[in-house]
DNA sequence: GTGTCGGCTGTAGGCCGACAA
DNA sequence: TTGTCGGCCTACAGCCGACAC
């Protein structure tokens, strides 16, 4: 019996996150803090671009296979434009790692105007922020992993996530229960104590570590939703992942399965279904539409100078600089002419042996202002420039959105894309 | 480092055996004894017959999902017949869930005489019997599985199976190590102690359950082998399996992923990779051509009466008795005229709930004198009448094996076969 | 401010025979 | 023959402040 609680709190959100929660019985918050700060899914009835490519990456990279023995497939082009008729959020039942189950239909492209509440649906998603604001995140030590002792919260994450201690008490203590993913129920014993003063959890802590098989360099992070409810969830370190070796289905025929179902539903404008692992995939392979078309007008030559933004250690964002080395196809043999990760790049930090080598346009942010051709009218108003990233949604639909006009754009035009 | 006791011990096996314990760094004896003792895995070299449909129902098991939402593959037939070029035995990481990695290669039926070796080979696989004769299986009871105690072992296995104790001894105990599936090495404290005496596991056990996440209702097998090493393997209960969501790729995409590997393989001959999990999947799948073959001649008609091999509760064989009531194509959408589970049929006892009620010919023995076509010579030496189940392989190879001799045989054969 | 440790304490893990099915 | 239980003991889970970085 679930408490109603998640469907009260979204009345509070805005209409967009609504349609997680129905799909998904699941916290969208939680889901999201787990995922990272960087994860924002589509919206549904939005438009998106899938990249095949990307999403075999995304099975290589989680049966630690390379992609070398995949047949190509003529017929399937490197990105297709998808209706996105429905995401539900997910927790695996075994590691918690979450996931988004996608189900994508492929529209006409050619001849065919998109809807335009699709477009700006599309575009509204792009505006998202899902990483709440009352959440904390914390890397389990030895100690806090050691059947030895508790947990040991970090201060300023103790004051602002969990109710405040009545301090008359000698020690301030209190319990606390936190719901995870599956909404399940976690009691801790909450006290401040020791000398210097610290909080810590203690009884109900190990049973979770023991539960959730939490070991040293995993992570947990606490949510407080609007009603000051304890939200619970856990981000493992890179280093684990067993290679998933499925023992159902080989990875050369997972492979083929991702390409056959999608060329499948190209050729019969049926939907499909995909699944998308934030923390298994490289990148991201279901791009909304406004997104990848205001990247399609952005001028990119050698030597660019951009911006890209990675997750730092404890949930936070950092942008690192880099530099436009090359345009070339990824996979020319397979994908010829495809835009996934079509440009090579190089970093300006020694320290960037973790970040690709290859990225796709929609992933920096140029530096230098973008050149923007100017479009034919959409809209009723048009807006000349780049919108700020700062604008709300609001003033965004007010004023038009240029970058969505002419997506059906002939090839003629394609000196503003990528070769 | 793992002791080469495994190669070692190969020599005093028959050949066949030794390619499976090259091909896979598996114990064979411990793997066939988890897998059950009706699985008996086609020798490598040899011809099979691999049926799509019953490669789609292991999916279907194990993800717990129907195949209704999968789309026929009109160029891949429901049969193909494969040179079986690789098996690797394996063992999931987790679960310690048996399977087998196969590697298949189709071959050309049409006009094409087949290896008359791999067809020996072929035939030589039907009379192995994997089941160590030194091995026990026990089904934990509560008090096994619980923290208060230990382990009661049967007496008769412990006289068969343990190192005889030292009865001079008060209590007689001894240290035991035995091996999993893994090689990894689990101690226990064997004892021989209680009013009336019993045999026991004491220190070491819970570590095992704990590890292994056994419970009531699952069941541990020790098997002896040559050397008198010990080795440990575990069976779980049906009722588990936790639908293995995946969270990598849709039910869908896999299905098509097999069909259209498979349909890959076949339209280049070129090799592809399955798996085969003995105690998840409905039926095999891979069955032996002469196995197929020797089906084929059976004369099946409505109202004949058969047997059928079912394992038992402690690993046992039993066969059933049953009767054909209907010859049908299982999904005649998209099987139109397939071979798997053609035959639906009836079972003599009211307990029948649990086994099938479609089954495909070569899965059953016809309990009157089936009726063989006389085909045309194909060794120096014809065998009329059917060889004895208890001929061994020296002896069947040097009389030659008839029904596998016009396999490439036309469709105007047709009348002893199924529709 | 917080990670790790030594000390203390209580619970439950685990070994035993009794007893019954 | 073997499954479950009560009795008993001890190992370690787990709570505490000390102390150092």
């Amino acid at each position: 019996m679930k408490p109603p609680s998640n469907a009260a709190a979204a009345s509070t959100q805005p209409a967009i996150d609504v349609v997680y929660l129905i799909s998904g019985a699941m916290n969208s918050e939680l889901w999201h803090a787990c995922a990272g700060p960087l994860v924002s899914l589509p919206p549904i009835g939005s438009l998106v671009v899938y990249f095949p490519q990307g999403h075999s990456e995304q099975v290589a990279a989680s049966m630690k296979k390379d992609t070398e023995n995949i047949p190509s497939y003529p017929n399937l082009p490197s990105k297709l434009i998808c209706m996105l008729h429905n995401v539900a959020l997910h927790a695996d039942a075994e590691t918690d790692e979450v996931y988004a189950q996608m189900t994508l239909q492929p529209v006409n492209k050619v001849g065919q105007m998109y809807d335009q509440e699709a477009l700006l649906i599309s575009d509204m998603g792009l505006k998202q922020n899902k990483q709440p604001a009352e959440f904390f995140c914390k890397t389990l030590t030895a100690s806090d992993t050691s059947t030895h002792g508790g947990f040991s919260v970090p201060r300023r994450a103790a004051e602002k996530i969990f109710p405040p201690l009545d301090f008359s008490m000698q020690p301030p203590a209190q319990e606390l229960v936190a719901r995870d993913l599956h909404d399940q129920s976690w009691p801790f014993r909450h006290i401040y104590r020791g000398q210097p003063k610290r909080h810590l959890l203690t009884t109900g802590w190990s049973v979770f570590v023991s539960s959730k098989r939490l070991s040293a360099g995993d992570a947990v992070l606490f949510i407080r939703d609007e009603k000051s409810h304890l939200l619970l969830g856990i981000r493992r370190a890179n280093r684990q992942q067993p290679a998933l070796s499925s023992s159902v289905i080989s990875s050369d025929s997972m492979h083929i399965g991702i390409l056959a179902a999608a060329a499948h539903a190209a050729a019969n404008n049926r939907p499909f279904t995909i699944f998308f692992n934030p923390r298994a995939s490289p990148a991201e392979f279901v791009i909304p539409l406004a997104k990848y078309s205001k990247a399609m007008y952005t001028q990119v030559s050698l030597g660019m100078r951009f911006r890209m933004m990675f997750e730092t250690e404890e949930s936070g964002v950092r942008r690192y600089m880099g530099t436009v080395t090359g345009i070339s196809d990824l996979d020319p043999a397979r994908w010829k002419n495809s835009q996934w990760r079509s440009l090579q790049v190089g970093w300006d930090e020694s320290t960037a042996g973790e970040r690709p080598r290859r990225v796709s346009v929609w992933d920096i942010e140029p530096v230098v202002t973008p050149f923007y051709i100017c479009p034919p009218p959409f809209f009723r108003q048009k807006f000349p420039g780049q919108p700020e990233d700062e604008t709300d949604i609001e003033n965004a639909y007010k004023r038009g959105i240029p970058w969505l006009d002419d997506f059906g754009m002939k090839d003629g035009s394609s000196s503003v894309f990528l070769a």
